[in-house]
RNA sequence: GGUAACGUGGCCGAGUGGCUAGGCUCAGCUCUGCAAAAGCUGCUACAGCGGUUCGAAUCCGCUCGUUACCUCCA
């Protein structure tokens, strides 16, 4: 039942067979977030996305390492000298200490993936946190003779790296074609080479989020963290490197020329993994463009592009219905439909709850109804095996959801369905749904409400004297917890002290 | 300008050279006090034009359209 996982690799721009450096050990590695702002359907996307090799993964029985940095210092705000970095942005309009903001927008970012279902990575290191590492790695680059330093700034050199390496090999880029029409941006007179990208940057003045280091006080690059986290917790080469698309070039680019420069001589990650983005009306969701949607004000429904609120089961099932590679547009009829579907699969779990194999009267197993369920099973961990293909997968388990109604129904007999294939059945869909795919059931209703109409009942039954259902009403209250209290002035109820 | 994608039925969204994607919507049926759920049935598709092929939405070419990356971005 279970073949091989196949994986894209941007790499290789190929479908691969996945096989762990040192099975049952995988090393993975995700670009997380830059918390300088909320995060949002996008970022969602990615913890998603992740969170489901994750669990396939952990699920086929590896011993998964999942790293995924939050990024909290290093991306300049643009490319001129005095470029202020994100976080110190937010942090002066703000008036708060740039960790302030950094721990505030962590903690957001936490609580919403929570939501989500996503499990927390087994390792979250911090960029600030890696300064050191950061550091070495840099020295280490300059002890190569690919890297140079200008007024107390440390920047990698790519033309001569390219010379027995091959700068633009994940994103399919030639740099001598890059050379010929590159834009003039400002503040680069210190790089040689417009594509040198800086591994060390040194603080201007006014520059608050600063750390010694040989050349100046200052910053670390980029790209830099990434390279460095991975190697501490990872090694000089792992499994799987993942992020969205947008970071391929030159985010990704630059780590593994950083990886390669460095001691490590490698690429470092041996497949490659990247999302595609969340779009509106076909245009990328993303902060340059504005047209970003939070995901507090999915799940509160308060946005002017939204027509009502999207639980986070809701949100993560529409980002499942798709392909991870596929761009997914974004509407509030997508999302409708989202909410239906997640909704189907929910019940199917409660039909199976409620399904049992029947202990005796087991007639001759129908051959044809056996493999028909076996197929369907089998079909979602295809596309499961097949690049992560949730979308394929979800329309597999509604495939085997129809048979498992029918035989609740009756329409199908349970009593032809052998033992072994009722047990890969469920197991196949239970598993699938909840560990796999990480849909959970969200709580529907109103407790009180839901209490209160139990209580009018109570009073009616008590009314009409029947004291029969009276006390059956008491007792069931009673194990959940809660006694009705008879007032004078009505009905109540209380914990059960 | 360079590079890379994409264009599937009312909507979203998979997919393979020949065999039902799936969800949502809509219509009908079964069931039902009325419903709902569930099951069944129906509806409609592969941007356009050529080419390869016994056969292409799937491969190739061209055209049109859309997008992404090339600057921080999941």
């Amino acid at each position: 039942m279970q073949q091989k996982l196949n994986l894209y690799n941007t790499l290789t721009r190929k479908k691969e067979a996945f096989e762990p450096l040192h099975a049952p050990f995988v090393g993975m590695y995700v670009c997380g977030p830059t918390v300088y702002g909320e995060p949002h359907l996008g970022h969602a996307r990615s913890a998603v996305t992740f969170d489901v090799l994750y669990r396939y993964l952990k699920y086929q029985g590896y011993k998964v390492r999942y790293v995924r940095n939050i990024t909290d210092v290093g991306h300049l705000e643009n490319d001129a000298d005095e470029g202020e970095d994100k976080i110190q942005k937010r942090a002066k309009l703000e008036h708060l200490e740039p960790m302030e903001v950094v721990q505030h927008y962590t903690n957001i970012y936490h609580v919403e993936m929570e939501k989500l279902n996503v499990l927390p990575p087994d390792i979250e290191p911090r960029a600030s946190g890696h300064i050191i590492e950061q550091i070495q790695m840099t020295q280490e680059i300059l002890d190569n003779g690919l890297a140079y330093e200008v007024n107390g700034s440390v920047y990698f050199n790519v033309e001569a790296y390219n010379k027995n390496h091959n700068y633009g090999k994940l994103s399919g880029r030639n740099i001598e074609d890059l050379l010929g029409n590159t834009r003039t941006l400002d503040g680069q007179e210190e790089k040689r080479s417009p594509f040198d990208f800086a591994l060390w940057k040194k603080a201007s003045v006014t520059h608050i989020m600063r750390w010694p280091s040989p050349w100046s006080d200052g910053f670390p690059g980029w790209h830099l963290e990434c390279s460095a986290m991975s190697r501490k917790y990872l090694g000089d080469t792992f499994d799987i490197h993942g992020g969205g698309l947008d970071l391929m070039f030159p985010h990704h680019e630059c780590e593994i020329a950083q990886n390669q420069a460095s001691c490590n001589h490698s690429d470092g990650p041996r497949y490659w993994v990247h999302n595609n983005m969340i779009t509106v009306n076909g245009q990328k969701m993303g902060k340059s463009l504005g047209n970003f949607i939070n995901l507090s004000e999915l799940f509160s429904g308060k946005h002017d592009m939204l027509e009502q609120a999207y639980s986070p089961m809701t949100i993560r099932f529409f980002i499942l219905q798709a392909h991870y590679r596929s761009t997914l547009d974004f509407s509030n009829e997508a999302l409708q439909a989202a909410r239906k579907g997640y909704t189907k699969l929910m019940n199917g779990l409660n039909v199976l709850k409620k399904l049992k194999y029947p202990e005796e009267g087991i007639a001759e197993p129908d051959q044809k109804l056996n493999e028909d369920l076996l197929k369907l099973a089998e079909d979602c961990y295809r596309g499961m095996n097949d690049d992560l293909n949730t979308a394929r997968t979800i329309a597999s388990l509604f495939n085997l959801l129809k048979k498992i109604n029918s035989l609740y129904l009756g329409q199908l007999k349970i009593e032809t369905v052998s033992r072994g294939t009722f047990d890969t059945v469920r197991n196949t869909y239970q598993e699938l749904v909840l560990n796999v795919l990480g849909l959970e059931e969200e709580e529907t209703g109103n407790r009180d409400e839901m209490l209160g109409m139990v209580l009018a009942f109570y009073k009616e039954a008590k009314e009409a004297k029947d004291y029969d259902k009276v006390d059956a009403i008491r007792a069931g209250l009673k194990r959940q917890g809660i006694v009705i209290k008879d007032l004078k002035t009505g009905v109540d109820w209380a914990y059960e002290e």
